[in-house]
RNA sequence: UGGGGUAUCGCCAAGCGGUAAGGCACGGGACUUUGACUCCCGCAUUCGUAGGUUCAAAUCCUGCUACCCCAG
């Protein structure tokens, strides 16, 4: 069973699994029932691309709906961090959550013996036990929304395209007449889509104005509410002219204070540091790389495309204490920081502080 | 009320008689299955206002208006 989103890289999949002479079926999942900026609903179109695709190659399809799953596992969420003054990201939760939780019950529910998607990572199994690898398309690698998942999850799984580039998923569904071969690539929050981001969360989330400070408690504008920044930020704080005419940049919020605190200059040392500590640690595998307490180094990413970063990483219980060897900028509470050691996807974590001395658990490790 | 100064894009700011730099903000696009970052493009026929001098003024002169500073 395939889940079909209506783009490229799935209807791709879809078509790759019934040329290796699997009984495919395609299943387009509906989550998200509203329209986009432009007054559209871009979910009626996808599902009409995925039955038309369906019916090139020659596939039954049907649709699901998981809107109240995903509306109580992910986006419940999402929002509960925002109001923290956090920054969520509901995509590793979704793959956890949904499409590997609630989509591979359904599939196996009805008889399936595989689930498939159309993500770029690649999985193999060795000793026994399934890896996560990250796609052979450096660019298009999207390991790192898939963190979250367990051997388990990923035993069931298939990722047909994972081993190709974009451009060769392109050509295949061109050469093959699949009418989604030039559809631009999906973005924004999935099944949600390419939003006004601040105009969408002011649908959910009260505005709570407040001060726009510089370190030094100088008052330099007005927010609208914390929720609607993120640390790292540039466009939207309105603010130009003042001081030495340098942009300036969201560099923390103050949460308590309802204030928040920017600096002139991308280089603003607040931004960054060197030490963070996340919670809420997953291991791909069942058994740990290494026991807690121990040190482990691997590349990690604190954000989806970044390049790799050196790090020693320490886990203890469900936390991770994470030493970059260079300065990080804007790591960002409510992200998730993965780790990986080559080309193999470990797990991660969500980063909860950040620091530029070690934490005391770090400490004489 | 005297004396002095300044008025150029939302903000900061070049310009000093030859036909409006730049930065920030903002808008659009690229990139992107989170949020961000980044990159590219756009952004004053007009220089507080009304006259005057000149072939030609934001740039010189005069009146008016506003703000600032000093004196009261």
């Amino acid at each position: 069973m395939v889940g079909m989103s209506g783009g490229v890289d799935s209807s791709v999949a879809a078509l790759l699994l019934k040329q290796q002479g699997y009984d495919v079926v395609g299943v387009f999942m509906k989550n998200w029932d509203e329209k986009d900026d432009n007054g559209v609903c871009t979910a009626t179109q996808d599902w009409q691309d995925v039955q038309d695709v369906c019916a090139i190659i020659d596939i039954p399809c049907y649709a699901v709906n998981f809107e109240k799953e995903y509306q109580d596992r992910v986006f419940a969420d999402f929002l509960a961090e925002y109001r923290r003054g956090r920054t969520p990201n509901p995509d590793v939760l979704c793959n956890r959550e949904i499409k590997f939780k609630a989509f591979l019950h359904f599939a196996m529910q009805l008889g399936a013996s595989k689930m498939a998607t159309g993500h770029f990572v690649q999985s193999e199994t060795r000793n026994g036990h399934t890896l996560l690898l990250r796609g052979a398309d450096g660019r298009k690698d999207q390991s790192y929304f898939l963190y979250m998942l367990k051997e388990a999850q990923l035993e069931k799984a298939l990722f047909p395209v994972g081993a190709m580039t974009k451009a060769q998923v392109r050509a295949i569904a061109e050469e093959n007449g699949l009418p989604v071969s030039t559809k631009k690539d999906s973005t924004g929050v999935c099944f949600i889509g390419e939003r006004n981001f601040r105009a969408f969360l002011q649908n959910y989330l009260p505005a709570k104005p407040g001060d726009m400070r510089t370190e030094d408690g100088r008052k330099v504008g007005e927010h609208i509410g914390l929720a609607y920044y993120t640390l790292g930020q540039r466009k939207g704080l309105g603010i130009g002219g003042c001081g030495d005419g340098r942009s300036w940049f969201v560099v923390a919020k103050d949460v308590a204070h309802n204030v928040l605190v920017v600096s002139q200059g991308e280089d603003s040392p607040r931004l960054f540091t060197r030490y963070a500590r996340a919670s809420q640690l997953t291991w791909i595998a069942d058994a740990p790389p290494v026991p807690d307490g121990t040190p482990l180094r691997c590349t990690v990413k604190y954000r989806y495309r970044q390049p790799d970063q050196s790090a020693t990483v320490l886990a203890w219980k469900d936390e991770l204490y994470l030493a970059a060897d260079e300065q990080q900028r804007a790591v960002t509470p409510g992200q998730s920081v993965v780790l990986y050691a080559g080309e193999v996807c470990l797990g991660g974590a969500i980063v909860e502080e950040t620091a530029n001395e070690p934490f005391a658990q770090q400490k004489n490790r």
